[in-house]
DNA sequence: ATTTTGCGCAACCGATCGGCTTCGCATATA
DNA sequence: TATATGCGAAGCCGATCGGTTGCGCAAAAT
């Protein structure tokens, strides 16, 4: 079991389930209807995103109702900062660069 | 071949090898250094990558120096403006009922 | 001219993935 | 009480994944 956020979302229809219950929670039937594979490939689905804590599942009557838990979004976030970061000091070489270029042609 | 850029960053060594050519463009041999793997498996994940356009390969001599597309990270910031958006909208609704509770009181 | 080095490709292999079907259980509903 | 419904768990299966080894080729070094 991997099971980490990247591997989850990696999968297109997992990335789909994510956007529906984004708007609203919705019980596992439910978000079969958007799809053409059966429920319980969909289950599957809510079971390893639920593994990562990025659903919430609550229980009424014998409906299940899963719920995004949007702040674990962040996570991916957090490691596209290092990226960010990383081209924030490029561009700064870069400025470095031509501000000595600039200072030669004095 | 699914190869989009969510399957490309599933993987933790292709994560790892992302961060290392954010820092300056490499060779696969001098990758390879840093991992535990072989030098071929390296050369497979380069080709993943580089198949999802995140890297771009110079050849110099019979060495070969992959370098990030940082843009393409941005793709990724993309899909997660949905959910930033959809964020934001729960707030004005939050905000909504706050402010409708607020008059109710009056 | 020969050997070493850097690389990609192809074939192989066990593990995992993402569907499927079948089942059992708990909760409505008749 | 009997039946229908909503669900998860388990087992199956072909496809893909991520590693390996063993090439062959071109460039560099000897």
């Amino acid at each position: 079991m991997r099971r980490d956020i990247f591997q989850a979302i990696a999968d297109p229809t997992r990335r789909a389930i994510l956007v529906l219950l984004a708007v609203q929670a919705m019980t596992p039937n439910a978000i079969a209807e958007h799809f053409e594979i059966k429920r319980q490939s969909i289950s599957k689905h809510l079971r390893i995103l639920s593994e990562c804590d990025l659903l919430k599942p609550r229980q009424e009557g014998r409906e299940i109702f899963y719920e995004l838990k949007i702040d674990k979004m962040k996570e991916i976030d957090i490691w596209l900062d290092q990226f960010r970061k990383i081209m924030e000091q490029s561009f700064k070489q870069l400025d470095d660069v031509l501000y000595t270029l600039k200072n030669k042609k004095k």
